[in-house]
DNA sequence: CAGACATACGTACGGTGTACGTCCCCCTGG
DNA sequence: CCAGGGGGACGTACACCGTACGTATGTCTG
């Protein structure tokens, strides 16, 4: 009574389940059988090994990104979206976006992110190898907060680790003890959008006038400072 | 014939010359204990468990950073040679690092450095929440390069990935295609202090001025544009 | 010298990834 | 209609893993 066929789409969305549920490290080979009620060896006919299942995973993660990009919005705006919806995933499937980060992945899902933000920045005025380092300084940031936001919470934790205040030595650590209550409540979100913004005040004021580029986002390169918390 | 009496230094030494001479994957206590001509459950007097251990060689790496900084230089500049100083232990060690990244500690070898860019801010005028919260997106940033340039040479790979150029499909992904070149070759020096550059200019720009704030930073509050590429 | 204690170590158990061989079903050629 | 072949499901087996537990051996204390 075979309910469904067994295939790789299968496997990889019950390794996710998994992971959400139980945490990456609770993964393996016979924990995925059992979930879908399989033997082992039957996962080896649609995956090659264990790492490869991962990095199926981290693919099907990342493709679920979803994109309203609007390109007659103005580009800041559309770097901002686009960097929430990094988030918005990352926030959806935690324990997975962990494999996301920590592994570079060589298939095209994640080449769309990198299309989109690139034809963004081009269509800002960006030329070809600013628009290159750029992305990748923003891709840094991203995947440096996201970590440090889902590590944080390595089972949605409730009471994150409010140990600091307490434990530091202040005549060690002076500026921390005295930094100590701001170090430990943290308001991710805020602390990202802070970033991001910061982020684009910094790309539109290093961002070149190309001669023939589009003038009419020279309002937005220059985004009100209030906006910046 | 005890050659030495085996403490838990010994035991951290060991495993992060076996991590940066075989990997992180090729770790084990079997391997450590082989490695120190030890029985394996020997390890266990001196270190409660293997997750442990990883910690304990995390900190051990980042407790190597060497801090020259100097109270009497421009901030920039010392904000500058403190984001190099955690990219230069990434290069000596670039297989532990990602277990650094990848891994929050709780202990003291991790605060000196956030007392050292604590400091270093608040001198510069930051205010509490300004600094805590740009020392965390600088932290992020530099956790997120590192993470991709250790990353992108699992073993110090001389040939990294030339497989974008020829494989990317130009319909689906024309900008990607048009910039695979640039995309390709990476620099991650120049890619690096680029980022840091620009990230200091932002937070130049955004700092607010304290009333009383020392004002002799004033020059150093806007460096000169060409230091950015 | 007796005892206590820390340390080194061997054995053993449950779990892991996966190579290999076997079975069975379905699909196709005759 | 049947023969055969190919692919997927599965069991077994192996090498390795982390580590709980019991034991031996030193060294220091009373």
């Amino acid at each position: 009574m075979p309910s469904e066929p067994l295939s790789k789409k299968r496997i990889v969305t019950a390794a996710i389940g998994l992971i959400e549920r139980e945490g990456a490290d609770a993964i393996s080979m016979r924990r995925i059988a059992a979930e879908l009620g399989v033997g082992v060896m039957s996962l080896y006919n649609h995956v090659p090994n264990k790492d490869a299942l991962l990095s199926e995973v981290a693919e099907a993660v990342l493709s679920e990104i979803e994109f309203t990009d609007d390109p007659g919005a103005d580009w800041t705006e559309r770097v901002r979206i686009q960097a929430r919806a990094f988030r918005q995933i990352a926030h959806h499937y935690p324990r997975s976006t962990m494999l996301v980060v920590s592994r570079q992945l060589h298939s095209n899902a994640g080449l769309l992110p990198v299309e989109r933000a690139l034809a963004t920045l081009r269509s800002a005025g960006f030329d070809g190898p600013e628009a290159v380092k750029v992305l990748r300084m923003f891709i840094a940031f991203i995947v440096g907060s996201l970590l440090r936001e889902v590590g944080v919470t390595p089972s949605f934790a409730p009471l994150p680790a409010r140990m600091r205040a307490e434990r530091v030595d202040a005549a060690l650590f002076p500026t921390v003890a005295s930094l100590a209550p701001l170090l430990d409540s943290c308001d991710p979100e805020e602390e990202f959008d802070f970033g991001v913004e910061l982020l684009i005040q910094a790309m539109a004021v290093h961002r070149k006038r190309a001669p023939g580029a589009p003038d009419a986002l020279s309002g937005a390169a220059a985004p009100s400072p209030e906006r910046l918390s």
